[in-house]
DNA sequence: TGTACATCAGTGAACGCGCGTTCACTGATGTAC
DNA sequence: TGTACATCAGTGAACGCGCGTTCACTGATGTAC
């Protein structure tokens, strides 16, 4: 009956209190998380986290980094693997349906660290992957800004993954999320599209 | 110098806490903002709010369902006077922009009573607005949701507001959002459109 | 193999703070007669 | 026109709470020699 015994040391701290962290976040929403409940998750002092994050706003910026470096992770493989740029789309919403604190507080820079060397090139990274394979389906017209067709993209499945999460479409739509962004990002450049 | 006498009725009360909410918003963020803090800026007491509004949740969802009714105003007067689903887009983004606080309360249920008849009303006469006109644009597939292509503009003006407010666009875009409106959603059901 | 010492990781108490809500109250207004 | 009374709108003190941060500390680990 001895209680196993908790060492000192906690041995991956910085990745407990990120996991706890992100299930806080999706709890109390993304600012109002408590910085001393995720430690009592975690089952250690509320003075702990200091050491890995430094603030709390530091915890939230460790996050966001995450959340760019798997997004980045899940778009390069999911081009890599089909090559379709609608497909790239998918892996976005997929992405944030499925890491919706990492996803919430990627985009509340007032929450962020804006400088964070690691937040920076994980987002530059991300959104390298998006600029790119856009050039491969936009008709372009003359004169016109060569970031649109990316921006058009990004704003497609990035409000659609918003309108989703927070619970603004009607459920019969969002219980298959994937035929649901086929279905949505098939009006855009439809146009090079073969007419099928 | 007497001091002009604050009389004991406010007045208005109810409208001064709603403007003076909006900006707390805009400055602390959805949720973060204080009830107390807004009492103090309008110069009322603390526990005066309650008599509009019960509690803060009361106070959120009456900013939403305000903002609801604005976004439908801008919208059937954007529809009446060019008759162009483009412009309704222009006229979504440029609510958002303009009545930021109010865009942002509108989209976070979490923060509202979401049961309030104001609000329900006001967001669906909004929906409606969206609804209805874009039978006009988008071209219909044999089998597809019928809902999809309202689906799609709505995701894409929602998500460039968003990016736009959240600063992740490059600012030489954002500069003039109306163009970026414009140039973006250029992109969405070309093929009912004249080439040109 | 041992020892001294620096560094790192986590503790627990204490700080000061602002918050949302409740409460009994009072001033002001409106209405019935 | 006056008066009694109900209702509404706002006050100010008090409540209990959880928070982020700081601090001196201690236990554990790693490294130089």
């Amino acid at each position: 009956m001895a209680e196993p015994v908790r060492p000192y040391h906690h041995g991956d701290l910085r990745r407990a209190l990120l996991d706890a962290a992100v299930v806080e976040i999706a709890e109390r929403g993304p600012g109002s998380e408590s910085l001393r409940e995720v430690a009592r998750q975690v089952g250690v002092s509320h003075a702990a986290p200091r050491h890995h994050f430094g603030d709390k706003r530091g915890l939230l910026t460790a996050v966001a980094a995450e959340g760019f470096e798997r997004l980045a992770g899940e778009l390069r493989a999911a081009w890599a693997a089909t090559g379709s740029f609608l497909e790239l789309g998918v892996a976005y919403v997929r992405f944030a349906l499925a890491n919706r604190a990492h996803f919430e507080v990627m985009y509340r820079p007032d929450l962020l660290r804006g400088d964070d060397p690691a937040l920076v090139a994980a987002r530059e990274a991300s959104a390298a992957l998006l600029y790119g394979p856009v050039g491969t389906v936009a008709d372009m017209r003359a004169g016109e800004d060569p970031r649109a067709p990316a921006v058009a993209a990004w704003s497609l499945v990035h409000g659609l993954a918003t309108l989703v999460l927070t619970g603004n479409l009607p459920g019969e739509l969002t219980s298959d999320p994937e035929a649901l962004t086929r279905a949505v990002a098939r009006h855009l450049f439809p146009a090079t599209r073969p007419a099928g």
